[in-house]
DNA sequence: GTGGTTTTGGAATATTTATTCCATTTCCAC
DNA sequence: GTGGAAATGGAATAAATATTCCAAAACCAC
């Protein structure tokens, strides 16, 4: 009579949820797998939830789901909500209040405006970590990696991008050259055999940059886009084409997700280079 | 026998909620009082807790939050959990799950290094929400409304929040000039009288930043400070300094509260010069 | 202090929610 | 198909939780 199937203590941590969720997801039966995928897809819904909404929401009953809390090793669905509702709190507890307050200084006020712009990078940020294309990602990597010199362009609203991946390529002593239309000097002639090409720019598409994009092809150099959309003239020409959703706030965007991809795109080349 | 204490229905937003609460919180008795201040710096707890888990927080028979939740217009603790419950979910509901996958990816992991500086901008938003010095802020807005001309100077890892900026007061028809200090050229024969300085500068101080900062201070311009630590260098010179908390991730900060902040600012003294 | 009003605490009750149990069904190996 | 094991659904029960109610206490104006 011996319950021999799980010596494995219960998850004790999110993380270990979300470990052992995935662990023990195939091989089991079909109502209890249903339980399973729903959960892992509103995992953070657990907190404020009731089992007979969760069953509801899986399509199977209540008692399913208790049998599920316990194969996970809760003694019931109680034990497991409270690891959800203790953990729950995530940097949550102050900022929306605080964000409030800032908006009470009025339309228009300075810490109004200051809280919109926040709210508009925390979204952005939120919206890339949905959205980001990893195999897009990887492979912008590895075409950067291998370049001897990478031509960085981005100019208007993409030039604060480009000029900071031109200074994390500088200090990880990747060879960059940050094309910034100076004295309207054309420098595609620094394009050479072996570069690659890092272009940014967003609607409305800057012509400078996507001419140098196409210039580049032309030559047959590798190119890899950070724009706005997959519609945007650069997919034609990218090798790789990483796009970011930014939120805008009026008629400027706040770049926090922008700016998070490229950082993280340069840190990896310049890794990736040893 | 009429209840006509109350006739404004039950908050049916959390903004609305807030609002009728720190409304009604003074000419409340002692334990309502009680209740009142418990739930408003616990506001985020409200979905997750139990009327008894509320009470003894608040230091109050159960009871005594029921008739709080009844004041506030609600038919009880549960009509009133819900409103928390249902809007619960602040972009939060695939957002950690994701950062984890990303972070499967394997330490140093192009997406691993994406989660990474996304993370360290979100807090970094989140910490700027929390620490944003809204005297400070009207004050340099004032200032700068009030200059001829905008003296925008940041180098190094501050500037592509400089060029940001210089891209912000151009769309917003202010007057500014970027130094940029292309060509070693120098610039600062260009601040005249009725000018303003706007300096940006983190650890470690760029010395052309601090200069021309100094500089101005010399000759009576009023200079903004954008920095990272009130003991900044910039400190002594400038009428208003904001500083901003910005998270780390390796060598690497994420801009993103600063940028936030930046363009709240510029955009606040767009609008105030009308 | 007195009478009336408001506030309070806690016990009693109602409701919701979790949990168990078992008869029925499904699945699978033979 | 048959027998045995696993899975399932739903009704019954147990537990937790919310809610009401009222007697006692505190308060306040006179």
């Amino acid at each position: 009579m011996d319950d021999l199937d799980l010596p494995t203590a219960a998850p004790a941590t999110i993380e270990e949820f979300r470990d052992r969720l995935t662990e023990i997801t195939d091989g089991l039966p079909r109502r209890l797998r249903q339980c399973a995928d729903h959960i892992a897809a509103n995992i953070d819904r657990i907190a404020v939830s009731t089992v007979a909404e969760l069953a509801a929401g899986a399509d199977v009953p209540p008692s399913a789901v208790m049998r599920f809390c316990q194969i996970l090793g809760y003694s019931g669905f109680s034990e497991m909500q409270k690891l959800f509702r203790e953990a729950y709190a995530p940097g949550f507890p102050d900022y929306s209040t605080r964000l409030k307050n800032l908006k009470d200084g009025g339309a228009g006020s300075p810490s109004a405006l200051l809280a919109e712009f926040i709210e508009a990078g925390r979204l952005s940020l939120e919206a890339l970590a949905k959205s980001a294309d990893e195999t897009a990602l990887a492979q912008a990597v590895s075409v950067l990696a291998g370049a001897d010199m990478v031509h960085v362009i981005g100019l208007r609203r993409a030039f604060p991008v480009a000029t900071y991946l031109a200074y994390v390529f500088e200090k990880m002593s990747v060879p960059a050259m940050l094309h910034d239309g100076v004295g309207k000097l054309d420098h595609r002639h620094a394009l050479r055999a072996g570069d690659a090409v890092l272009a940014i720019t967003f609607a409305p598409y800057s012509e400078e940059t996507i001419a140098l994009a196409q210039d580049a092809r032309d030559r047959g150099l590798p190119v890899v886009a950070l724009t706005d959309r997959p519609t945007s003239p650069l997919a034609r020409t990218a090798d790789a084409i990483l796009t970011v959703p930014e939120v805008d706030f009026g008629a400027f965007r706040s770049l926090s997700a922008t700016i998070a991809l490229a950082i993280a795109l340069a840190v990896a080349v310049g890794s990736a280079r040893g």
